[in-house]
DNA sequence: GTAACTGCAAAATATTTGCATCCTT
DNA sequence: AAGGATGCAAATATTTTGCAGTTAC
């Protein structure tokens, strides 16, 4: 079972140790998504430096992207197998007012922006903010 | 001539003292968004405290907004003067990778998104990322 | 055995709060 | 005089760094 996280781990050439295992599998099972404090609180005891660490690697290694909502606090979710997060890559997420939940939308296509000559593109980031599924 | 800023203060219900005057001043002074520590570089000698307070103040005012560009220090902008955003509002900022700044493209029209129904947007923050006109 | 990861402690940063004082009306 | 704004000090919270011990290969 751990084997497909350890795979993931190792397909972006990550050491597939006990701890990173773990926060993958805990991001895993999110449907949204997570702060640092949120992850913390997924395990009973756990060295918050070591979950910056880990996080700070994921990211590094583009396993994971994170999202400033606007609330604060940065929250961190999984990219999909094929999200290398590099150029070109768009993010969409939804932030909902109510519940405080932020999600990603990884299926929203995004049509071309209208750019002043003189600015190339690199990345997009979206968030958008409302009332989500749940909250209706 | 600080009669101007004295307006826009008051206009949005904020009591233009003189430090809020002068905070106005330095945001209106800037082509791009700062954040706080550039903010506080902008005077000789200030209370980031205050600076902290005055900021909170104008947003929760409207005044101003704040944009996360990914670099990991929120950035202060002023908004324009027809922006109250509120609902519907829609923000395109640019963070240019290579100078760091990031813009306020107010002008940027954004197309509408697909989105699956039960979701209601409310807001729309827009970050794109890439090489500025600066940089070329 | 080596290189990298982890956990604890501590340092450095950043943000918020309390309160006495000072402005403005 | 009263309400709010300011500045200082202090409390909290957050993030980073150092290092010794452990783990994985």
């Amino acid at each position: 079972m751990n084997d497909s996280y350890e795979k993931i781990l190792e397909a972006r050439n990550i050491k597939p140790t006990a701890m990173r295992i773990l926060v993958l599998k805990a991001l895993s099972g999110q449907d949204h998504a997570i702060d640092l404090n949120e992850l913390e609180f997924l395990f009973d005891q756990a060295d918050r430096v070591t979950l910056y660490r880990t996080l700070k690697t994921f990211l590094s290694k583009k396993l994971i992207h994170h999202i400033d909502d606007g609330t604060g606090s940065i929250k961190y979710a999984l990219c999909r197998e094929d999200c290398d997060c590099g150029p070109e890559d768009t993010h969409v997420h939804f932030h909902c007012n109510y519940c405080g939940n932020t999600y990603c939308m990884d299926y929203v296509r995004v049509p071309p922006l209208l750019l002043p000559e003189k600015f190339y593109v690199e990345e997009i980031s979206i968030v958008l903010k409302g009332k989500c599924e749940h909250c209706n």
